[in-house]
DNA sequence: CGTCGGGTTGAGGGTGATCAAAGTTTGTGG
DNA sequence: CCACAAACTTTGATCACCCTCAACCCGACG
């Protein structure tokens, strides 16, 4: 598992497909910019400062910690390239798996006002991340108030996607989540224009994915061929093509509100 | 459905047992305050400020609907007295209770930042609710840094319970589910000083249980019948009564870190 | 070439769902 | 205040979805 997944991904360019205008500024910064000027309409003065917060890159293997339960952490993590996931592990050693991040997503902003890590941060793919000091965020948001409200505005999201992954895990039979949970990354993948939402990499075994959707692994085998036998998509390594977006759509009883992508006003 | 519940419950005080010493504050906005300042200390300007909040109070019915999914509200509704949830119903009807909300809680504060609901908020129990303008809030958040930050941690905390809802519904088994969820409620009780952890009131019917624990009303009533039996538990009309705490945690794999109560630092 | 992690397949079992009906409260209207 | 209706709880029987266990296969990699 040395392969960086997601900096195969070329940025596919495809006719009739929305595609999203990056703003014009480049480096590690660029995909946390793109991120929040999705929903929020920031300043010159508030990118800049976003620009110049201090960060320090690293990259990581796969299964590696970034964070875990219990500790205090004095930085965020900004995800560059890579997959990571948070997860809970019960006291008899079962996992759940509690949400997918990609790059882009900052996985642990909830750590800037929450101190100790109540769950764990790994990487699911070869990553590299960017750190951010907790002092710097703190100021940053002290200073522009338009960052600030952008960043809260993320973790409300963030929350958001915790809320379906609720009904998901509680209320749909296990072929309607596998299928729920495979249209989730698909469309967060496009919307920061990683991938399209029908043909996407997603660096997860299947054992990692029956830890993500309450199911045992053998079952989630199961279930993955009989949409692969009804023509609903392709699984294979660690590709995911969806054949039928829109009968993936229907079982998956997806409706893509909850991740408030298109913040009107 | 016409009784108060929350109201029947007494300041109740009983030794040897936490209790949470309020601010001196009082008026409607007193529940807002105690719970802010658990986690942070806000100057009197801020408590002020938080007082001035221009609200409309209302006492509503239980089973009352006080946001709707796909609706944009136009304020946030504190939770004065009275218990709500928070739910999301799949298309072949199911419905999810995602959380519920007790006195001091603010349920819809996403939608400060989120401006479309992706859930319904409903009331439990006959409730008196406090509405603030997102505009006010908007402003307040703008002026005092530390208002902001305690309300943005609110929102944060609420990600974390949902988070340990997601372990809950996704890998316990449905005993340990529901031990967890009244251990879990009692402590968020407690922490506000409306009762004891180990006896409350919880306007519920083993139907929005069931709906809470991803499982049948049925086997909610099952469970409940096996804990009463060996001793752990009563739970009469709407009525908690924890018999052996220690044993319900256990069962319960409860631990406490992720409520945040604790925020030392 | 052997090991290891992950995928696949089969058999059997159990947790919890569904269906149905009878009790029991609760609430309402006469 | 009683009577009736509605909502909730309880019980029983049956069923199915999904789990567990176990074995085998396959490709990657040392």
């Amino acid at each position: 598992m040395s392969i960086n997944y997601a900096k195969t991904i070329p940025a596919v360019k495809r006719p009739g497909l929305p595609q999203v205008e990056a703003p014009a500024v480049s480096g590690v910064s660029e995909r946390l910019i793109r991120r929040l000027t999705v929903s929020t309409s920031l300043e010159a003065a508030d990118i800049e400062a976003i620009v110049r917060l201090p960060m320090i890159v690293k990259d990581l293997p796969a299964q590696a910690a970034i964070a875990r339960e219990g500790e205090k952490p004095a930085q965020c993590c900004l995800l560059i390239d890579g997959f990571a996931c948070r997860s809970k592990t019960t006291d008899v050693g079962k996992r759940q798996i509690l949400s997918i991040h990609i790059p882009g997503d900052v996985p642990d902003l909830q750590s800037l006002h929450l101190h100790t890590m109540d769950h764990d941060l790994t990487t699911l793919s070869a990553s590299r991340v960017g750190f951010i000091a907790h002092d710097s965020l703190r100021a940053i948001t002290r200073e522009r108030q338009l960052v600030a409200e952008a960043l809260w505005r993320e973790t409300l999201i963030d929350a958001a996607v915790f809320r379906e992954w609720i009904v998901n895990v509680g209320r749909r039979p296990a072929t309607s989540r596998m299928a729920h949970f495979l249209a989730e990354i698909g469309k967060r993948i496009e919307a920061v224009g990683l991938a399209h939402a029908d043909e996407y990499d997603l660096p997860m075994t299947q054992i990692d994915m029956a830890d993500a959707l309450g199911l045992s692994p053998v079952h989630v085998n199961r279930v993955i061929q009989e949409l692969r036998r009804s023509g609903v998509l392709e699984l294979r390594k660690h590709a995911v093509s969806i054949r039928d977006l829109p009968q993936l759509m229907q079982l998956a009883d997806f409706d893509d509100l909850y991740l408030h992508q298109n913040q009107a006003v």
